[in-house]
RNA sequence: GGAGAGGUGGCAGAGUGGUUGAAUGCGCCGGUUUCGAAAACCGGUUGUGCCGCAAGGUACACGGGAGUUCGAAUCUCCCCCUCUCCGCCA
């Protein structure tokens, strides 16, 4: 949600957010709505105002054939009160339903761009490995050889797009995640939280989700709750409804949380492997701070460099990529993305194909804490929205692509990461 | 799943149709007093939208929505939530 006043006051920058997104919005139509609504409005309070103190003559009223008439005198009125605040109030929805559609406009920083091959690599980190001295397997060829990931028995149980891992499979999963959280909790002061993962539609409207990306969320019909494709949606929406203390910021929350994603329109696309799929676990970071552009900007790196700190531990290749404005969708202000080295997509020529998607920092300054009417009492006294970020810190069983094509060898066996091994009882390798 | 009770300001807690956005107490802020503090006393203490340069005005909000009424915290209906008892259950 963004502010109706600063689009009043500014509507070019909403113009061109929207346009620089890629994204149809009718700003004069918006604006338009907003000067009928404010207009009836006006009347009706003006109309409102005089029946509130008519009535309270009325009450005053000792002699019953007086309070007779008087009653009678207002008929009038409140035929013509009802009727403007019933304007007054499809005014307000239609232009509600509007307001939630405008996109958050890009930060200054984020590249002009029409979709993600307009994507800029800001920098890249450890040396691609592309030369094996054998021939590399993909992660599917390795799992099915190594018996760790069964997809016949996902797709037996739950359709395309599942996956069921086994024994050391799901021992590396639980392996990376639980790092994951280490170095979030033990290193870098976060609170981890257990948070629900079947949520009301608030949450999932208040948070950004809805109402654009509602077909890619599953709705459990029968008690009105969706589940969460992320736990963002958890971690954000705690504090929905409160005013916080100033004192009480920034707030710095991880959970894990298991992700559902129906993956609509996705037909096709990535089908085989863990690339895609519509059940997954993830760590995921969550910052909810002051309403300060700059401090938004130095926890969205920092929280980048918490994501990375784990790559660099597991010493995987990686790139950072600063999304274009057609590529951050909605809600955010900016948007970077971690992509890593994933040596079976790519093609022997262009290197930028062999990276592979694998965390996504945002910045939203204040567009979900207005939705979700999140607010804090500065020091100074006055109330304000607050700012909110988040990032990924692993999400696997994608995250175990990169884990066994690079650390794959020429037997078909998987050596364990060093960071990984204390999750493992010690074990230092698979196969 | 069955039966019942209830949701009021930061908290506690009055208020069952008429100047009630809301008594009272606690808390909090400011002041008086004091060498200072406590106590006591006095004053203040919800949010949002709209209009206004401002002072201020106005509307709305007593879980949420709809309704009855000249007038609703108070009456009616729907929804949400909390609690108690019974049943079932990881």
């Amino acid at each position: 949600m963004i502010d109706l006043k600063d689009l009043r006051e500014n509507p070019d920058r909403y113009r061109k957010g929207a346009s620089d997104k890629n994204i149809k919005v009718d700003i004069d139509a918006i604006l338009d709505l907003d000067a009928r609504h404010r207009s009836v409005q006006q009347d009706f309070e003006k109309q409102r105002a005089e029946q509130n103190l008519a009535s309270q003559q009325i009450g005053r009223l000792k002699d019953p054939e007086e309070k007779k008439a008087a009653v009678a005198r207002m008929a009038v009125l409140k035929a013509q009160v009802k009727e403007l605040e019933e304007q007054a109030r499809k005014l307000n929805e239609e232009l509600q339903t509007l307001l939630l559609q405008v996109p958050q406009p890009p930060d200054p920083d984020v590249p002009v761009g029409k979709d993600s091959n307009d994507n800029l690599v800001l920098y890249r980190w450890g040396e691609p490995k592309k030369d094996f001295g054998f021939k590399p397997r993909s992660h599917i060829e390795l799992a099915e050889k190594l018996g760790i990931v069964n997809f016949e028995a996902g797709v037996r149980l739950s359709g395309s797009r599942s996956y069921v891992l086994m024994g050391a499979g799901s021992e590396l999963h639980q392996a990376v995640l639980r790092l994951a959280l280490d170095i979030m909790v033990r290193e870098n002061g976060f609170t981890q939280v257990t948070v629900p993962v079947l949520v009301r539609e608030e949450a999932m409207r208040g948070t950004g989700f809805f109402p654009a990306g509602r077909e890619q969320a599953y709705h459990v019909t029968e008690d009105n709750l969706f589940l969460t494709g992320t736990a963002e949606v958890g971690l954000t929406a705690l504090h929905m409804g409160q005013t916080l203390e100033e004192s009480q910021l920034p707030l710095r929350y991880v959970a894990v949380s298991t992700c559902f994603r129906r993956e609509a329109g996705t037909y096709g696309k990535d089908t085989a492997g863990l690339y895609r799929v519509h059940l997954f676990d993830k760590v995921e970071q969550v910052v909810i701070c002051k309403n300060d552009v700059e401090e938004s900007k130095q926890w969205h790196t920092r929280m980048l460099g918490f994501a990375e700190s784990l790559l660099q531990r597991l010493k995987l290749p990686y790139r950072v990529i600063q999304c274009c404005t057609g590529d951050i969708g909605v809600k955010n202000a900016s948007m970077m993305d971690i992509e890593t080295w994933m040596p079976s997509r790519y093609d022997g020529k262009d290197e930028s194909t062999g990276y592979g998607e694998t965390h996504s920092a945002s910045r939203l300054y204040e567009f979900q804490a207005r939705r979700l009417n999140l607010r804090y009492k500065g020091s100074d006294g006055k109330i304000r929205f607050c700012h909110t970020l988040n990032n990924t810190v692993c999400a696997s069983p994608r995250f175990l692509i990169p884990i066994l094509e690079n650390y794959q060898n020429a037997d078909g066996s998987v050596t364990i990461p060093d960071a990984l091994r204390p999750y493992m009882g010690g074990r230092e390798r698979i196969g």
